[in-house]
DNA sequence: AATGCGTGGAA
DNA sequence: TTTCCAAGCAT
């Protein structure tokens, strides 16, 4: 690492002073962040809660559902009082629910053994559940103004980018993290994380970046050679299968549906959801809940998971007061508890109930 | 080290 | 319609 001072210029390798002279005129306004030239930092819990939404998920996504989480609980301490299924419902739609279940898990455990309070180093923070080295040094940078490396997609395509790294992804990642590593400088550590990821986000683009407005066009290397826009170099893709299975909405004359909470492991691992049919290559085996007719909707819930395309039929039935279901528990509904792909089956089901 | 794990918006 | 991808982590 090394301090900033002076301008970019060519041939001198980029300048952290100009990223942050950058960032002081244009951050970005986010419900999470302190604005550059404040007279206080971030509190931990807010930089931490963001920085768990933030994984893998753009900012828009985020906004609305870190807004509700800080109203619902404003502290560590709140969060971490709050029920398993309250807080998965809360983050009902965000996706990678592993997220939210680790967050709980940190949460007590940071209110319970810790007294509120987070560790103040990376090194600290890599051990709670669901921190991993990029959350771990976005917290001490950000929150607690460590000089920690910050490495995200951001950071990594604007390293591709200032050092033109022709090597794929993802064996690249070595060498993106050792130049990120050796241009972070000691001074505004928090400021300069948030103004590459800015940068990455608004001007070093995935797709046609604003090389003509970047603070760091002089020594980024793929602007003077014209590689830019290939970089950095993707991995290989794979082709996504096609999965298929049966869901089976039932909903009791009282209008409780029957629902049940999948397992904490595995795809949608803690959240509400159908009792159905595996979810394999070939076509589904029947597997009803409970002792009904089950009548075909004639409507596929469609949906596309990181590794798989799924498509699941949907089936209903009206269930008498005293059904004894051999899977799952009725209860009443806010579809909004439900993840994305269980939200579309309730969809079809409702409408199919309703033309009785 | 490679794989599993969500979602919605943009092109 | 399909593809791509966005502030990664756990195993």
């Amino acid at each position: 690492m090394r301090d900033g001072g002076g301008a970019s210029g060519p041939g001198e390798g980029p300048d952290p002073g100009a990223l942050l002279a950058w960032y002081d005129r244009h951050a970005r306004a986010l419900p999470w962040r302190v604005p550059p030239g404040a007279a206080h930092r971030a509190e931990p819990y807010r930089v931490w809660l963001s920085e768990i939404m933030l994984q893998q998920t753009t900012v828009p996504a985020v906004k609305p559902y870190f807004e509700a989480f800080t109203t619902r609980w404003p502290t560590v301490e709140a969060l971490a009082a709050a029920q398993d299924a309250e807080v998965m419902a809360a983050w009902a739609g965000l996706g990678y629910y592993a997220r939210a279940r680790n967050l709980l898990k940190c949460a007590r455990v940071v209110a319970g053994e810790r007294g509120g309070r987070f560790p103040d180093s990376a090194e600290g923070l890599r051990e709670l559940p669901g921190i991993g080295p990029y959350t771990a040094g976005a917290v001490a940078a950000i929150a607690f103004d460590r000089p920690e490396p910050v490495v995200d997609g951001n950071v990594e395509r604007v390293m591709a980018r200032l050092y033109d790294i022709d090597e794929p992804l993802p064996g690249a990642k070595a060498e993106m993290k050792a130049r990120a590593a050796e241009l972070t400088p000691r001074a505004r550590p928090g400021d300069y994380a948030q103004g590459v990821m800015d940068l990455g986000a608004t001007i070093c683009t995935p797709r046609s970046p604003a090389c003509g407005i970047c603070p760091w066009r002089e020594p980024c290397l793929a602007r003077a050679r014209g590689t830019q826009a290939e970089r950095p170099v993707p991995a290989p893709k794979k082709a996504k299968p096609t999965r298929h299975g049966i869901a089976y909405a039932g909903r009791r004359e009282d209008g409780a549906w029957l629902l049940e909470t999948r397992p904490d492991k595995g795809l949608l691992g803690g959240m509400l959801g159908w009792p159905g049919s595996d979810w394999a290559d070939a076509p589904p085996e029947p597997a009803p809940p409970a002792e009904a007719e089950w009548r075909e909707t004639g409507v596929e819930a469609r949906h596309t998971f990181t590794h798989f395309h799924l498509r699941l039929e949907v089936l209903v039935a009206e269930l008498p007061m005293g059904a004894e279901p051999a899977r799952g528990r009725f209860q009443p509904l806010n579809p909004k508890d439900l993840p994305t792909l269980m939200r579309k089956v309730h969809a079809i089901a409702a409408a199919a109930l309703r033309h009785d």
